[in-house]
RNA sequence: GGGGAGAUACUCAAGCGGCCAACGAGGGCAGACUGUAAAUCUGCUGACUACGUCUUCGCAGGUUCGAAUCCUGCUCUCCCCA
């Protein structure tokens, strides 16, 4: 993997640049849509590659590995060629699934004893194990295995937690470094900056992360219901350490503000799953801000869905007639709302980008930031 | 024509003397959702001058301290036999 830094905006922290893995190049800043089970849910991959086409997704290694199995993954000749993407993916390790699943589950210094939510059986990963199913699903990008903390989080526990990240990091990556490469490109492994709400924690955190000289960092344990403000102070925090010349991911962001406002403080990647799960929920995010689609006011809207959207969705399909397909639940308004939400946040980081190159990025986040806050 | 069953809030449907403004489900209206146990979850859903008051259980009377619940009549619906 390679990381080209094209420029940095000279109002903010704001950077663009290109990665290139051998499945293609990525743009940043980029949003990466989520596809646990090997779907981006309600996409079709033709409509992900041709109309929202993000230049990586993301997939689960707790969820894959159960089902369908890393023997079936590896019998498709991996992820990419078994759900029919041939453009980057990056899995995640299970390490959210430590804070998600916290009731079905127990973590000791050796690993995470987890039960499974679909037959209770017990699965036992491990920093190794984690890489090694990782490897064998076969995405790009791989992410150690961490214990992404809760909100609040004491500050003793949170101290533990991130030392027991930082001893599980050495252990992925003296795994990926001794295992063969598995397929025939490359995989790369991120290490994952932990440390809650506390600055010290997360610059102890970030120090040692930028100290194993990885190609690329990751910044987990936010958006997990901290106050946003709390989430931009660990951000910055962290970004002034971590080294200019690599990406830097955060973990499990965000709303659209949130991506701008972690942009301008020197964010390059985010996934969320809010576009595409608030999106089946009713829910549309545009660029002046967020409708409930459910709602009884759109009932005989007939204007476009969104007349500054860039899917195909928006300008085909009537508010009206998108609230109808929600009140009778038919699917088809899922797959909608998912395809517009997932186009605006793609729109919205490529605008970001151009930006940062023509550096107006500072003005123009401002003015997107009004816009996009909730009105009283 | 004879016999039987039943009418409860927007709908379906519990309740069969006081704990009933009335279980539950659907529908309706709102809200939540941040490295996906989520096409999920939560709240409200008779009216109001709102920690209280008022009008409701087909309609009209009656019994009772008290009725959606018991009695009488009426109206309507469904089923079976002719």
């Amino acid at each position: 993997m390679k990381f080209e830094l094209h420029t940095t905006d000279t109002k903010s922290s704001a950077r663009a640049g290109t990665i290139t893995t051998d499945h293609g190049q990525i743009q940043t800043p980029i949003f990466m849509p989520v596809g646990t089970s090997a779907t981006v849910k309600g996409v079709h991959q033709r409509e992900l590659r041709e109309d929202v086409n993000p230049d990586i997704i993301l997939g689960n290694t707790y969820h894959l590995y159960l089902r369908p199995g890393i023997d079936i993954l590896q019998k498709a000749g991996g992820l990419h060629s078994f759900m029919g993407w041939n453009k980057p993916i990056l899995t995640d390790s299970g390490g959210y699934q430590v804070y998600s699943l916290s009731a079905n589950r127990k973590i000791k210094e050796e690993g995470v004893k987890f039960k499974s939510h679909i037959d209770g059986s017990y699965h036992f990963f491990t920093p190794e194990r984690a890489i090694e199913i990782q490897r064998a699903i076969g995405a790009d990008i791989i992410m150690a295995f961490d214990e992404c903390t809760p909100y609040p989080c004491d500050y003793n526990y949170a101290k533990t937690s991130m030392h027991r990240t930082h001893r599980w990091l050495k252990r992925c990556v003296e795994t990926h470094a001794a295992l063969p490469m598995t397929y025939d490109y490359e995989q790369t492994l991120f290490p994952i900056i932990q440390g809650s709400v506390y600055s010290d924690l997360r610059k102890e955190s970030a120090h040692f992360i930028a100290s194993m000289d990885a190609p690329a960092n990751a910044i987990g344990g936010l958006s997990v219901g901290e106050p946003a403000e709390e989430m931009y102070a660990m951000t910055d925090e962290v970004c002034q350490v971590l080294p200019e010349s690599k990406p830097r991911y955060l973990m499990g962001v965000g709303t659209p503000i949130n991506l701008l406002e972690n942009i301008a403080l020197g964010v390059d990647m985010f996934d969320c799953v809010l576009p595409t799960r608030n999106a089946r929920n009713g829910m549309l995010f545009t660029s002046e801000g967020t409708i409930n689609i459910k709602n009884k006011k759109w009932e005989s809207d007939f204007s476009p869905l969104d007349p500054n959207g860039t899917s195909f969705v928006d300008q085909e399909y009537s508010k009206a007639y998108l609230r109808h397909l929600f009140t009778v639940n038919e699917m088809l308004g899922k797959q909608i709302a998912t395809l517009h939400n997932l186009s605006f946040y793609l729109w919205l980081v490529r605008e970001a980008r151009k930006h940062i190159l023509a550096n107006t990025f500072s003005q123009w986040k401002s003015k997107m930031v009004r816009q996009m806050e909730p009105r009283l």
